[in-house]
Parts: structure tokens; sequence; C-alpha cells
RNA sequence: GCCGUGUUAGCUUAGUUGGUGGAGCGGCGGACUGUUAAUCCGCAGGUCGUGGGUUCAAAUCCCCCACACGGCGCCA
């Protein structure tokens, strides 16, 4: 029953000549009444294949004649390198059978005029028939490229010894303000979807020193941007004796290898999605220049943006900031009333803290937000206090700081906006299967 | 939370100064021996988002509501 040869095998010539089984999806068909030409899919490609009437007989031809898009279909015939052929190569029928069809009361919906405006955008129908949209060849590129991203992230860190490490996802408190938390019930108690795996990872620093995870993190956000969920996956790490700049390290050096993996394994899929694979390759090769929050601010005034010092840098400021940038910057320093209670204050002048934030070019956005701790017990309780956050839900979190606190630091990688700006999407919602916002949870 | 745009056939849409809605794709039927978004001929398919108002007459003008999309704030 298994499926042993796929279209990429055909087409990379394995099987010239040979007579083959091939199993996939009808994506586009057409023909005569002599010649029937049916456009096979699977998951590796597409290849053209051709029923002749006198070589199949009229019943299996009446039957491929009838059989509508999507409609799932065993075919055997002999391989044909033929020019004619988009690719090259196309399967001579000789034998079919259909294993599932498709209904022609209802066609399949995601037709060509239901793409036609969509501009790699998606439409309110497109996002209803999200189950089925998966299918289309943007889609199934974009699902190739989130692996990638996905395989470079897990090699990069258990290439260095770091220890893959589990959160909760039903947490007490936030870690970003409290407003964005999903409040969740929880046996007559309320619980939240968890926004970060950062302060649980800390509690686990002082025993596996690197670790790192890749999970999904919830923010009740209303946004409505290109660049934002409700539901994204979260690529995190933590670090033991470590500093902020160590981390940077890391964060860099993490971009650039997912940058390097997809120009290894995807480029076919980059190229059939238009982009360009000299910015990729721009971002895995150059090393990205940091920049503290102070001159960041020099130049935006200097370009007549209306800032003033202490503001955090929003999408707007960002985005005029980085246009001109042809790599990622790193921005780092930012004031501390501008950054929540978990980042450690500059020893050597405690209005900034020891942050860093990722910026990446051709106006994506944010993609790392990370820094160094505050690590120990006084600090931390001053810094929570000074806030005016409640020190209760935070408890274990100064806890942890009593037992041998030690300089440490991580980073949050938002995973599908990495995905999205490298493959060059539209939209962040085009790189997750089924995307969730502040209006859609289905299907 | 705020601002903007939109809602017409399964899909994508046209619809003029208000006068009972037109096309392309898809489906169905037919023609065609090499197509490749195949082509050509024909058929079916519409409470014009909901409710109200103005008018002899509303897809069209006005009001409420619903839903969607885009953008901002916030952030990964």
């Amino acid at each position: 029953m298994q499926k042993s040869i796929f279209i990429e095998d055909i087409r990379s010539g394995k099987y010239d000549g040979e007579v083959v089984d091939l199993k996939g999806w009808i994506t586009r068909t057409r023909g005569s009444n002599k010649i029937r030409f049916i456009v096979l899919r699977d998951s590796t490609g597409r290849i053209q294949c051709v029923a002749k009437r006198d070589v199949v007989g009229d019943a299996v031809f009446e039957n491929l004649k009838a059989a509508l898009i999507e409609t799932s279909i065993e075919l055997r015939g002999i391989v044909n390198v033929d020019d004619r052929s988009d690719g090259g190569y196309e399967l001579v029928i000789q034998s079919a059978n259909v294993i599932g069809e498709v209904n022609p009361e209802s066609p399949f919906p995601i037709t060509e005029s239901a793409m036609a405006n969509s501009d790699g955008g998606e439409t309110e129908f497109l996002l209803d028939h999200r189950h089925l949209y998966l299918r289309t060849s943007r889609m199934t590129q974009m699902l190739k490229i989130r692996s990638s991203v996905f395989g470079a992230i897990h090699r990069y860190f258990r290439e260095r010894d770091f220890t893959e490490y589990h959160a909760p996802n039903f947490v007490a408190g936030a870690v970003e303000g409290g407003s964005t938390l999903f409040e969740v019930p929880y046996f007559g108690r309320k619980a939240y979807l968890t926004q970060s795996w950062q302060l649980y990872a800390e509690a686990a620093m002082p025993a596996l020193e690197r670790l790192y995870t890749i999970a999904p993190s919830f923010r009740a956000e209303k946004s409505r941007t290109r660049r934002h969920l409700t539901e994204f996956w979260h690529a995190e790490m933590e670090i033991a004796w470590a500093g902020n700049s160590d981390v940077m390290e890391h964060g860099e050096k993490l971009v650039r290898t997912i940058a390097k993996t997809l120009l290894d394994e995807r480029t076919e899929e980059l190229t059939e999605l238009n982009r360009d694979l000299d910015l990729i390759s721009r971002y895995a090769d150059n090393p990205y220049p940091r920049m503290r929050y102070d001159e960041a601010v020099e130049i935006l005034q200097d370009m007549k943006v209306d800032i003033e010092w202490g503001q955090d840098l929003d999408y707007s400021k960002e985005k005029v900031l980085t246009q001109d940038f042809d790599v990622p910057h790193f921005l780092t320093h930012y004031p501390k009333i501008a950054k929540p209670f978990y980042h450690r204050p500059d020893p050597e002048d405690p209005k900034y803290v020891l942050c860093h934030d990722l910026l990446a070019p051709e106006g994506y956005g944010e993609i790392i937000g990370g820094g160094e701790r505050t690590w120990s017990e006084a600090e931390i309780l001053q810094r929570i206090d000074e806030e005016g956050t409640p020190r209760g839900p935070y408890e274990f979190y100064i806890d942890i700081r009593r037992y041998g606190g030690v300089p440490h630091g991580g980073f949050g990688l938002g995973v599908d906006r990495i995905c999205s700006w490298l493959s060059g999407a539209e939209h962040i919602r085009e790189v997750i299967p089924f995307p969730r916002d502040s209006r859609r949870v289905t299907p």
C-alpha cells in the first residue's frame, strides 16, 4: 500500500522508459475525445500524464474524462522523456484506478478565480477554506520552508549541546503586560495561556545551563497586522553564565543558520515564490550590525521623525529606521522605563537595560527580543516594585534567585515571523497552516 | 480600542444621472488527436449581507446592525 515512487523521482530521471505506478491527485485536466492530459500532483511536484483512448480503452478514458480536480488516483504507465510536457517528463498512461472521487455537485472550491486576486495575500474565502487551500502549490511551498526553518533551529541548538526543555502552557501569571493574556477556566479558578517559556526556563537554567524550546505562545492582542497572530510559534533559548552580547551572538548565528539552511534545502520553493535568493544569501553571509537605542533615536530625530528619548520604538519608527538596512540590525540598551522588570539594568548606567531586539529589513520588523536577565534577588525585587507589578504570581521566579543566582540571559524568536520574512510572504498568515488572529479561530 | 475599505451566481467581478442584473472561471451537455490557466458552441445557476427609510420605482440614495478585509497601537 505504501507509496514508493514520487513525482520528483520521475522528474529526476530515475525511471526513464520504465513502467511505474504513480499515486496522487489530479490538479488539472484537459483534452479531446481521443487524448486526455491529466496533471498529477503529489507532495513532491507535478507531472503531466497522457491517456490516449486507443491505448487505455473506452472505459478508462471515460473515467478519466469524468474525474474532476483533486480526484485521487492510481496510474500505471511508461515514463517518457518529452519536452512537450512542462518539466520535460510525462507518464504515458496504460491503466488508471480512481481512489477517491470528487462530486460534480461540489467541485473543488479552490479555483483559479478564487486565487486570482489574492496576490499571495488571502481572501476571506481562502481563509474559510484553509483546509483545502493547503493543497495548493503556494501553501505547500510555504509549509516546506516552515519545516526547514524548524529543523534548522533544532539543529542549531542541539549541535551546541543545548537541551530541549518544556514549560507548561497553562500558567498563573503574565510575562508581558497583563491585558494580553488569554484567560481560561481552570476547575473553578482562573488560568492563562502562556505568553512565553522564559520564566520557567530560568527555573531550569541552574540545572541545564543551556536550554531551548520551540513552542506555541499566546497573546490576546487585537492586532490586525501582517506580523501578528494570537497563537504563534516561539523559539526561545536561555543560557547560564552569559551576558547580553553572548546572547545576541547566538541570535545572529541562529538567524544566519536558518537563512543558510533555506538556501541548502529550499531554493526551488523560494524561486517558485519569486523570492530573490541574493537577499537570502546576504542574510546568511553578512554580520548583523549592533546599534544602541540612543543612536537609533538620534538617527530618527535627524530624519525628522517625532520621537522622544524613553519611548519604545513602535512599528512606524522601526519601519523608517530599517528601510535602508540591507541586513537585520540589533538594537540594544533600551531605556529601563520602556522594558519589563526581568531585563537587567546596565551596571554602567542603570537608566538602560541590557537587552536587544533584532529588526529584520524589508519592513518585516522585530523578529527577536532578548537580553540579560535581572538575576539577583535584591535587584529583581526592586524592579518588580518599581514597576508596580504584584509579587505574588512571580514568587517562584524570585525564589530561583535566592539559591546561587548567576548571570544569564536568553531570547525569543518569532518563528512564523522568520518564515514570513525569509519566504517574502505578504502576510504572516501565509506561513502557518491554520492561522489564529483576533477575529478568526476557524477552520 | 481606533481609523479606513468592502459585502452582487460556488469563485473573481462589471453595473452609468435610481427605471426588474452582465461577464469570466468552475459545473453540466456537445465539438476537437499533443494540450499545458487548452480552445470553440450551448445550458443551468442571483431574496444584489440583514433590517428600516426616501421614492411611482432602489444593487444604486439615507440610517441602524452584522460580518469581512486592510492599517494603527501592542509585540515575536
